[in-house]
RNA sequence: GAGCUCGUAGCUCAGUCGGUAGAGCAACGCACUUUUAAUGCGUGGGUCCUGGGUUCGAUUCCCAGCGAGCUCACCA
């Protein structure tokens, strides 16, 4: 910690110099650093290096809470044995009342109301009493009592200073609400909102369950590099730093699975790791550049061996942190233990067929598996599917493409001149109806492109798969076997190698796993390889690098494994019911903040470009 | 990357059909020995995000920029 806490409104602060936010801020801080004086005088340490509290606030509460009063307070004939406590906490709220006064203590989120009064404390103790304020802590000694009004309180006997706030607290009743601010300072952000707080209890607790559900399972927790040469295991683009010593540009890890796979061709079966991976892309609600991620591989299982596991674990951290497998998410009531599995290409059929049945006969029966495996089939099923649903949104219904040919239909009433942001808010049924059709037509559009310009089929099924179905799948639901196009480090079905065993798991609408059987042919991993070295000098920069290094471990011999991802930040926003990412990340990415002089200059800058 | 919305006191928010702004909390002073969003009386606190334009005059209108939120795109 330097002397400066801010330092933005002039451009030629040193270090040494405090700048505040503010005339306010200064004259704060100057006073309370003129109480902490006063307070020395009363014999206090300004900055004390201990304190002994004999419990917490939240072992008060647990053994005392709900003690009644006559079994604490007694009766003036008969009073009863006294409850001897020593606590510390932070100040929330402070109440002065003449020669006595009450104070809100606050220690792991829960409170603890103190009497403090001038003949109980004597007169210095009750001078520091009114030195303190909002945000100090304290540690009090005395004893348990309940108050008039019922309320469990510690009749202060002896009051010891320990820490001053020098800046004022947000708000007392609202807390902080601006999320920004939230979210970069969180430090305040936790003791003001405690659900805020609670998120990250809940965060904890289902990283050990995770770990206690492996380590039953025989499974060794282990630490993969962070940077690496070659940043491998996943298609994205990563964030690259160098080592000066040695001279060599790094990777920030996009996946650990390349070197989870090293391992259990070492001969660790069973491995599992918990930790950060980083991908150059875009921040959302659902997105951070920096994630966790859960990573484990079986040696000698399939990914039907992982499906049950992956059932069993999340069912069970649920149990461990909420006490039940029911959640409720973004308005929809989830049961943890109950799942569904279905093929990638029998969800597409399914979901064809419902909005068939409820939204749009003319768009007619799902495909077959046939039309679903064979490109020229596929793509004249999309030209004519395009015309249909494109016509039901009526000539201005999808504003982000021009139409294509003359609508064949006439437009449907109820989806005639649909705008999206009206009936968001109007009409929840509309909205889904529309949210629904939309999704259809993005994939379906998005299907013709790729077989358009003659990609392969595969390619075409997954992301008719992710617009049609993906955002769909509120209730835990497997999705298995990929196309093998999509699916470049699992391995190929026996009897069918257009397709992998691979699967993903979606829950609440989005993705949260993604498992397979592990490819380990070193031969036609160095082919898949040389594949996407192709692709990637075709423009794709989210294509793998080769591996060289990865195709020797497995050609001493990786046994047949299923290896399996699961989002940690997503899988805590689904168990706490946060709807943004950044509520699950302590410190979420955001822009540094910019302020005054400096940042007008830059805005000039820019401008005079 | 695109669209929409927002940015006013330390915090939570009003407000100004264009005439440089208010409340509550917090802060400071006084009163008050069972209050709890304590109360009562009084005081201080603002480059109304930044820059430019229009105007006699801009916090308000317009343009640009910065930051954030949401939606979409990319992605897990």
């Amino acid at each position: 910690m330097g002397l400066r806490i801010h330092c933005f409104r002039r451009k030629d602060c040193r270090v040494s110099e405090w700048v505040f936010e503010s005339e306010f801020e200064r004259n704060l801080f100057a006073l309370r650093q003129e109480k902490l004086e006063a307070i020395a005088g009363l014999g206090q340490s300004r900055f004390p290096n201990q304190y002994r509290a004999t419990q917490t606030i939240p072992q008060v509460r647990a053994q005392w809470g709900e003690v009644p009063a006559e079994a604490l307070n007694g009766t003036p004939e008969q009073p009863a044995p006294r409850i001897e406590v020593s606590l510390a906490g932070r100040i929330m709220a402070i109440r002065a009342q003449g020669k006595a006064g009450f104070a809100t203590l606050q220690q792991s989120g829960e409170r603890m109301q103190i009497y403090v009064r001038q003949d109980a404390v004597g007169e210095a103790g009750y001078s520091l009493y009114k030195l303190l304020d909002m945000g100090d802590h304290i540690g009090v000694t005395g004893y348990l009592f309940r108050t008039r009004t019922g309320e469990l309180t510690v009749h202060v006997e002896t009051l010891t200073f320990l820490s001053k706030a020098m800046l004022a607290l947000p708000e007392k009743y609202h807390g902080l609400a601006d999320v920004e601010l939230r979210y970069r300072q969180r430090y305040v952000d936790l003791f003001t909102n405690l659900d805020s707080r609670e998120v990250f209890v809940k965060r904890a607790k289902i990283l050990r369950a995770i770990r206690y559900f492996f380590d039953k399972r025989d499974y060794l927790e282990v630490e993969t590099p962070m940077m690496q040469p070659i940043a491998g295991g996943a298609a994205a683009r990563p964030f690259k730093t160098h080592h000066n010593a040695l001279d060599l540009d790094l990777y920030l890890r996009i996946a650990p699975e390349l070197y989870l796979k090293r391992l259990v061709v070492g001969g660790l079966d069973r491995v599992y790791e918990i930790n950060r991976n980083f991908r150059n892309e875009g921040v959302s609600t659902q997105h951070n550049p920096e994630f966790t991620m859960l990573e484990f591989y079986q040696a000698y299982a399939n990914y039907h061996d992982l499906m049950d596991l992956t059932e069993e674990l999340i069912a069970f951290v649920a149990k461990e942190v909420n006490g039940t497998t029911v959640v409720e998410f973004n308005g929809h009531t989830i049961d943890l233990a109950k799942w569904q599995r279905l093929t990638m290409r029998e969800a597409i059929r399914q979901h064809w067929q419902y909005v068939q049945k409820n939204l749009l006969e003319e768009i007619g029966p799902a495909p077959m598996y046939e039309e679903l495996s064979n490109a020229s089939s596929l793509l004249s099923r999309m030209k004519k599917a395009y015309k249909i649903i494109h016509a039901a949104f009526g000539p201005h219904g999808d504003p982000r493409r021009p139409s294509i040919g003359e609508p064949v239909l006439e437009p449907a009433e109820q989806y005639r001149r649909v705008d999206a942001n009206s009936i968001i808010e109007n009409d929840q049924d509309a909205a889904e109806r529309y949210r629904l059709l939309l999704n259809m037509h993005s994939g379906i559009q998005q299907a013709w492109d790729d077989l358009e310009a003659e990609k392969q089929v595969g390619i075409a099924i997954y992301h008719l798969f992710e617009f049609l179905v993906e955002p769909n799948l509120f209730q835990p639901t497997i999705i298995y076997d990929y196309p093998t196009e999509v699916s470049p480090l699992s391995k190929a079905k026996p009897d069918d190698p257009a397709h992998v065993e691979r699967f993903e798991f979606f829950i609440g609408g989005f993705e949260i796993g993604n498992a397979f059987s592990e490819l380990n042919d070193p031969v036609e991993q160095r082919k898949r390889f040389e594949q996407q070295l192709a692709a990637r000098e075709a423009g794709d920069d989210e294509a793998h690098q080769m591996d060289e290094d990865y195709v020797r471990a497995l050609s001493y011999g990786l046994p047949p494994t299923g290896g399996e991802g699961i989002g940690i930040d997503r899988l805590t926003m689904l168990l706490t019911g946060s709807r943004s990412i950044r509520d699950v990340i302590l410190f979420p990415l955001l822009r540094p903040e910019q302020h005054g002089e400096k940042h007008a200059e830059e805005a000039n800058d820019e401008a005079t470009k």
